[in-house]
DNA sequence: AATATATATCGCTAAATGGCAACATATAGA
DNA sequence: TCTATATGTTGCCATTTAGCGATATATATT
């Protein structure tokens, strides 16, 4: 039961669910995640964190980034199920179409870098594409 | 989206899913899942009223009863596909299981009219079967 | 009409949750 | 070693939510 509700729980939020239709389209790190959706950096990495302990994301680290990926599911066979709907599900929704359509010309290195020399506490540039 | 976070969050709640995997056996009305789950009545009534709203259940007044049934998911294929899965999943639940073996014994004619003449303010025996 | 009863709604409290800023950690590069 | 930067963690606040008791509503029965 509790793997099954972590999964309900973890998809009960639009930001998550968003979070998850990007990944479909391709990997992703914290930055691009939270530049995407115009959340700060902090809420993004733990909305993947909650989507990791569902087993819905898995992570991968590369120097200083960390790679987001769906997960195969082998862990929650809830986990995989629901992923194979959502391949389908919410294809129509404007915010998803929106954002998998921007995904593709976000470039980490354009997005992370902008923290640049001495603006005193502004967030990285969160665009909100 | 809206419809698939209604789902989603009504399926994040244990009691919920619990009252779902029940009415896979059969109609049940507001006091015979309250005597279930051992919860109090307005709690029962207000979990309905989620699950309602999300699409999972359908209800029917029958008198002084109101009988809940799960939905056949026309208006939310989410919700549709949802209890499809639901057919099979949590089958071992331990929780899942001792109520769908008891719910047959349950009739709502011993349970509801318990509340007998004058005890103050008790519970109509909410026995947590 | 008066009573009994099954359900819904309201008001409240405690806990969980999403959001942010600030700080801590870790790695890359000079 | 020192700086820059990407991410994780913590503390706080506002909102949501599950729970309850009390009350309101509706229907059946006498």
């Amino acid at each position: 039961m509790k793997k099954f509700i972590r999964v309900m729980k973890a998809l009960s939020d639009p930001s998550r669910v968003k979070i998850v239709k990007m990944l479909q389209k391709k990997e992703l790190c914290v930055c691009e995640i939270h530049a995407a959706l115009g959340i700060a950096q902090s809420t993004a990495s733990k909305h993947l964190k909650v989507l990791e302990e569902a087993g819905l994301v898995i992570f991968r680290k590369e120097g200083l980034w960390v790679n987001y990926t769906l997960s195969d599911g082998s862990d929650n066979p809830y986990a995989a199920s629901i992923l194979g709907n959502l391949r389908h599900w919410l294809e129509e929704d404007a915010d998803v179409a929106r954002l998998s359509k921007s995904i593709y010309e976000v470039h980490r290195e354009k997005i992370c870098r902008k923290r640049s020399s001495k603006s005193p506490r502004s967030q990285p540039q969160a665009e909100a594409l």
